[in-house]
DNA sequence: AATGCAAATGCAAATCGTTTGCAACTGGAT
DNA sequence: ATCCAGTTGCAAACGATTTGCATTTGCATT
């Protein structure tokens, strides 16, 4: 039986906020739930010209950043390309990235998260946030 | 009693690779043996203006470019800044920044470094490299 | 020490990803 | 239906980095 998976209602959640929900953000939301992949700024912009052509790529960064910034989407930053996009809906997790394919795999280990905290404490540090990425290929 | 930390000798290695020992590369060679920082390129170019006023950034980009492509220095993209550089010398580590001075504390933790190569097994991968970053603020 | 030439340099212009100023437009409260 | 601050598209600006090109410079050779 699947778990009854709550999906976040980021319209509702930006309304609350006060924000404005325009025609723009609601096609980005479309796209930013709708896709399980890590798709970037162009990338989105593409998906969303598709849906609304008049929609602009600058519109598409300032949204990123409004929804980063509420928590609504994560931002990656991963090596050598532009920034990518996830949303911010399921657990915490970290990133394999396949070098050959851009592809990005997540994983998560509770024991890393649980070595790191202890690593900072020794160093006197509180955490903020982390980022844990492996490049790597398919074995074959 | 220190032990002899056998230090590497950068332009013996170039010489070796049939690259040549220029002025600019000299000096920025000293500079990044004689750091313990993880100084960007502006920084580099800085301080060897300091040395020699005739070299120019470009050439600091390209000799950065071409050490790390000797395994002479590795290049690090922390979030929201230029890309720091730090000589290879050393054994590998990971970083904590510290998010209100951007000081980079150096770490390793043998046993995060083989969870993560456990996980990279069993997604099927082999892991090419990988980043694991710590931002954080000193604890008071 | 003088020569030759590919490699390396400085400069300025180009590139890439992203941000911003501004005038026109539009949610949504009234 | 009206209003106006918030939002948009556009194009120009931006910061970091790379590149084309004419000029220098290591350094292997005489």
């Amino acid at each position: 039986m699947e778990p009854a998976t709550t999906r976040r209602d980021y319209e509702r959640e930006l309304r609350q906020a006060g924000i404005r929900i325009t025609k723009p953000r609601k096609v980005i939301l479309q796209i930013l739930t709708g896709s399980e992949d890590h798709p970037d700024a162009m990338a989105i912009f593409r998906r969303a010209v598709k849906i609304d052509a008049s929609i602009s790529l600058a519109t598409v960064y300032r949204t990123m950043k409004l929804l980063e910034g509420l928590g609504a989407v994560h931002r990656h930053a991963f090596e050598g390309g532009p920034a990518r996009f996830e949303h911010a809906d399921g657990a915490h997790h970290d990133h394999l990235i396949d070098l050959d394919t851009g592809k990005v795999i997540e994983f998560h280990s509770e024991t890393i998260e649980r070595l790191q905290q202890q690593i900072a404490d020794e160093l006197g540090y509180d955490i903020e946030h982390h980022r844990l990425e492996l490049y790597g290929r398919k074995r074959r």
